[in-house]
RNA sequence: GGUCCCGUCGUCUAGCGGUUUAGGAUAUCUGGUUCUCAUCCAGAAGAUCGCGGGUUCGAAUCCCGCCGGGAUCACCA
């Protein structure tokens, strides 16, 4: 059997957005669970459009998310180049095959000429084709006009990994440019060309392309290629759901949920889950679980909205599964002003007693620094709490005075501490909401915050002492 | 307008003619985990399977029509 092989190829014209990415994603995971080869093609023709730049930041998203690439524009490969800019002969041997089969000529009119035909066919209310105009004796194909393929239109039907069995009328085919009069070919030149000679087995793309798709099979056989396997991919539709996620208006680049601190594996993992699942109920999927169960034909031909929310619980998920040291590591970047200058040893045992509150890397300085800091005392807090303001202010006071003077005799391991609060429940003959909720306010002066005992644990007796004996003090 | 695709809880989805009083997850709400938030656990609410016809003993599942949504009709990809 044939190797697989499977490319993403974007045209660098600005970022990534999840769209894009899933492509690139369930074209890799197709390639990688058949073993196959997964390649990465720059597709820079348009240098209209083309954003300086925007190459290697597309590359770079690809690989945050952890999808490889055997072969790209910047590893090579057996088919290099992989930037289509730098394959103009490639193209230009191709298009003198079609020329010298008839099947291509050069473009006589001026772009003016084509656009009143167009707005002729528009006010007559029919579709506007191209090969209606096509001239009888077009001039010699000198480089300086757009070459246009030579269609020969006719009914198609073909099959589609996803979407089944696809077919179109001959309406659909007409006589498109393949070369620009720039000398760059089109998209819809360049990639059957490429993906011919890159011995590409299943082209992945999303569902914009299958309009096209008549045209392309019409291609293929002028230029005597035979057609790869097809995989159209649903949109994913922005969060109002009502159009595809396009990068004009909604959708996000990817970069920034890294910059938010959401993970490579929550991200693959959610993506994926827009438009696939294994027929069981998992939802949380590794990437080699993805690979090793992945396939087109349990991909849904319907759109996905983009739901962040859902997001955010798996990322949740995602870091509570993770293990401490590689935590630590991931969390370098997104430490608050005092977190930043903590030890290692202080910023692993902050993490170990908060990550399961975290739910995206970028909250970690609200529920980290007044661990590293002495917060700043903020009695409206107290105030503001219906089960504390039963006590008045030197009540109140009265209560952490005792609380000091237990914990000045207690053991400082959270076991130990554990028991004195117990005691100090006796004691004092409160509540825990009374007497916990106002040890935790005096300690963290913060609106949620880790268990007693762990906190107290953490910042050691002497700075708890401290912080009582600051709230104390009013 | 032409052509093509899609249509199950708010959202992501399972479902491939009977095991379905349509399952899971998320989001929402409630209770529990000696304080808060989160995790975790238990529970609630939430879908006349876009609508209307048919076929069938039986349809979310098959057929037809309609409606709604989307994509595309570039010297963009």
């Amino acid at each position: 059997m044939v190797k697989v092989r499977t490319r993403f190829a974007p045209s660098p014209t600005g970022f990534a957005h999840v769209g894009n990415i899933r492509t690139a994603l369930f074209s890799f995971l197709v390639a990688r669970h058949t073993g196959g080869e997964f390649i990465l093609r720059l597709e820079d023709t348009d240098k209209n459009r083309e954003v300086v730049g925007a190459d290697d930041y597309i590359l770079d998203a690809v690989k945050n998310l952890g999808i490889v690439y055997d072969e790209g524009p910047d590893i090579g490969g057996p088919f290099a180049p992989y930037r289509q800019s730098e394959r103009l002969d490639v193209y230009k041997k191709w298009a003198d095959k079609l020329v010298a089969t008839g099947r291509a000529y050069a473009d006589p009119y001026t772009p003016e000429q084509v656009k009143s035909f167009r707005v002729e066919a528009t006010r007559n209310k029919h579709a506007f084709l191209y090969r209606n105009h096509r001239p009888d004796n077009p001039p010699a194909w000198d480089g300086t006009r757009p070459l246009r393929f030579k269609s020969d239109p006719k009914n198609y039907a073909w099959h589609d990994e996803v979407m089944g069995d696809l077919h179109a009328g001959e309406e659909a085919i007409d006589d498109f440019i393949i070369i620009k009069s720039d000398g760059y070919p089109t998209y819809n030149f360049a990639h059957i060309v490429d993906d011919a000679e890159m011995e590409i087995t299943h082209v992945i793309r999303g569902q914009e392309f299958v309009s096209s798709m008549p045209n392309y099979l019409n291609l293929y056989e002028a230029l005597e290629i035979s057609r790869p396997i097809f995989a159209t991919m649903p949109h994913i539709l922005n969060e109002t759901g009502n159009k595809k996620l396009g990068k004009r208006d909604d959708a996000k680049d990817v970069m920034e949920y890294f910059k938010e601190g959401f993970l490579q594996e929550a991200m693959v993992n959610f993506i994926a889950s827009m438009g696939w699942n294994d027929g069981t109920e998992q939802e949380i999927f590794s990437v080699d679980e993805l690979v090793a169960k992945f396939s087109l034909d349990r991909v849904g031909r319907s759109g996905a909205r983009f739901d962040e929310k859902r997001l955010i619980w798996m990322n949740g998920q995602w870091i509570k599964r993770l293990n401490l040291d590689d935590l630590y590591e991931r969390a370098q970047d997104f430490w608050g002003t005092s977190g930043r200058e903590a030890s290692d040893d202080e910023k692993k045992k902050v993490l170990a007693i908060i990550q399961d509150r975290l739910k995206v890397l970028a909250d970690l300085p609200a529920l980290s620094e007044y661990l590293f800091e002495r917060p700043q005392p903020n009695w409206t807090m107290v105030d503001s709490n219906k089960q504390l303001v039963k006590l008045n202010r030197d009540e109140q006071i009265k209560l952490l005075e005792t609380t000091a003077a237990k914990l000045e005799m207690t053991d400082w391991t959270e076991e130990k501490i554990q028991i004195s609060l117990n005691e100090l429940l006796e004691q004092t003959g409160q509540k825990p909401p009374v007497l916990f909720g106002l040890i935790r306010f005096a300690l963290t002066w913060a609106i949620f915050s880790p268990g007693l005992p762990e906190t107290m644990a953490l910042l050691g007796r002497e700075e708890t002492l401290a912080r009582l004996k600051i709230a104390t003090a009013g």
